[in-house]
DNA sequence: GCCAGATACATCCATCTGGATCAATCTTTG
DNA sequence: CAAAGATTGATCCAGATGGATGTATCTGGC
């Protein structure tokens, strides 16, 4: 059985829906993040803070997690890494001294527009497969998976020790 | 704007395709992936090698790089840890010295299974949104990604310098 | 006003990641 | 058979990741 084989018989499986978007997504990452990275030296989740800066001037780092489902510090890492690069400001709220308002400099719009036409050129040849229509279809099932609320709020998955911990290394 | 409509005005950006996937792929990985590594103590990658083991016995550290698209050393590295707990076995190819073929152990199918049923049950949970019709759809959408050429072997983002890079620290 | 708890963000640290390199084996050519 | 190159997988190391914790600020009860 070759590798193509092995992968359709996979998608054939129990579990065909999960492993197909695992297989797009990461392929795709692969691509992209290196791209992202090694072309402007930032990690991928500092472009999408950028992006969402950019977008919505003012924005909070806590806002910005609503956008991109990341832990709380990568926010702050990349919110300190693109105001290193003069890439965006902070500013302490006036009304909450805790908030810092995001807002992105001259030198930030002008690089998120550059990354944003490679990111739309790349997107257009990820789903160069499918047909306008197909697309809009496509995007409006995906859109009712993230609307749902087993996407972040899991009850399958919820964290509990099992006995299958058993063949672990006793390093409780 | 709060941070629905914010979510909204992404998915309305010429960019929408890609940050709905993101999205939706982000906040799965996030359920997913912590209650894989603190259930079971290993890496994801560690489980879909394991998975990838299971379905193909004797399959080779190289043929699970086509099924789940990851760099080399991560196969090498899962390999490792699941023969140190005693889940699989590597064994040296007979006809060639440098492949290893892999099989599961008793321990390793019984841990598998046990995965498994979690993964599916998950899948269930974040493709409840959609009717049975309507994830056959997805499905078929997705594969024809998947198939595409673009998805891992770029033209937009082959990696080059540009002059983007000017507002980055002064590092080269 | 004071204190306990909540909230926003930063930082610490153990672990994970992946590009580069290394070691072993196989294949090809003469 | 010897040598060069290809292939498979292991290891090294610099940097990224994320849970836990720390710091500053705000809110509510008294």
């Amino acid at each position: 059985m070759n590798e193509q084989e092995k992968l359709d018989e996979i998608l054939q499986s129990d579990l065909r829906y999960l492993m197909l978007v695992s297989y797009i997504v990461l392929g795709n990452n692969a691509v992209t993040n290196r791209f992202i990275e090694q072309t402007y030296q930032m990690p991928v989740h500092a472009w999408s803070a950028l992006f969402a800066i950019v977008m919505f001037p003012g924005i909070r780092a806590k806002e910005i997690r609503a956008l991109f489902p990341r832990p709380q510090n990568t926010i702050s890492r990349a919110a300190s890494l693109l105001e290193t690069r003069g890439l965006i400001e902070q500013r302490t709220s006036k009304a909450d001294g805790r908030e810092k308002k995001l807002y992105a400099t001259q030198a930030g719009e002008a690089l998120l527009a550059e990354i944003r036409g490679a990111s739309v050129r790349r997107q257009e040849e990820l789903f160069a497969p499918l047909t306008d229509d197909e697309r809009e279809i496509f995007f409006d099932l995906a859109r009712k998976i993230a609307a749902g609320p087993g996407l972040l709020d899991t009850v399958t998955m919820k964290i509990e020790k099992t006995d299958a911990t058993r063949s672990q290394d006793e390093t409780s």
